[in-house]
DNA sequence: TGACATGGTTTACATATGTAGTCTAAAATA
DNA sequence: TATTTTAGACTACATATGTAAACCATGTCA
């Protein structure tokens, strides 16, 4: 391991499961208006209206979101990258789970993966030992 | 089983994060009275006895828990094995963060492993597919 | 047998979350 | 300019969670 000391990094703020839905629409469609979300989520998820501008304002609070004003519309944009989110989500849910023993994450998880996802790992993780063996940070 | 649909007694009530605490103090140390837990996890977390108590309570309500009388003393056990109550949450989360996506929580997850875990990892995936490969379905 | 321990039940209270409505201000557009 | 659209701010309300106290029943031990 190269430190050993976490380095707390701007991980973003905790966020609720269904807030979780909303910012990957921002991750996967970019900057939206209110309307924009709404059109998007509420027709997986039967939100009103109302309940997305909920999500949003508290999104905006929590400084989970950014926006600028254009006209009279706002366009929300995420304030984070879904790899600063997840790392936060990822690390405490490796601690509450299994108890931030990476190793035991894996042992649950590699019974899961397909045959062809398999390999892909298999590849992915030659490829990071030969990085590190060159020498070179990884990340 | 007589019943197929049988609702496969499905993975166990959702924990809150402490919750979780309070759980895996009984996974690792079986069954205990309040007293115990109180003992075990207020070393740690700081919690009044009472705060444990409440704990106990919601977790036998939602069913984590199963407690049986002796004497005056009730003993608290787990209703459902790390296992299980890991594998809803672990669904739960790669459905909410990567979208259930296993690859990519490998992706994600790799990159931190260390230079032994890696090692480790990649003899387990190729004992795995060895494994499979002989037509053994997998767990 | 009476005090004490132990657990149950109830209550409390703040914050978070899911879900939404209302009322207002400001901007866009007809 | 008047009407509509949007956003903002405030309000609402149930359930969940974190944290704990109060009161009650009953078994246990001195």
């Amino acid at each position: 391991m190269a430190t050993k000391k976490e380095t707390r990094k701007k991980d973003g703020p905790r966020l609720s499961e269904f807030e979780w839905d909303v910012m990957k629409a921002f991750w996967e469609v970019g900057p939206m208006a209110a309307r924009d979300v709404y059109a998007h989520t509420a027709a997986q998820r039967g939100w009103a209206y109302e309940t997305v501008r909920t999500m949003l304002s508290r999104l905006v609070k929590k400084g989970a979101l950014a926006y600028e004003q254009i006209g009279n519309s706002f366009l929300y944009r995420p304030a984070y990258t879904r790899e600063e989110m997840t790392r936060a989500a990822a690390g405490s849910f490796v601690e509450r789970v299994f108890d931030g023993r990476l190793p035991m994450l894996f042992a649950h998880f590699v019974g899961q993966v397909s045959e062809k996802e398999l390999e892909v790992l298999q590849a992915e993780l030659a490829r990071l030992k030969k990085t590190r063996e060159k020498g070179e940070p990884p990340k």
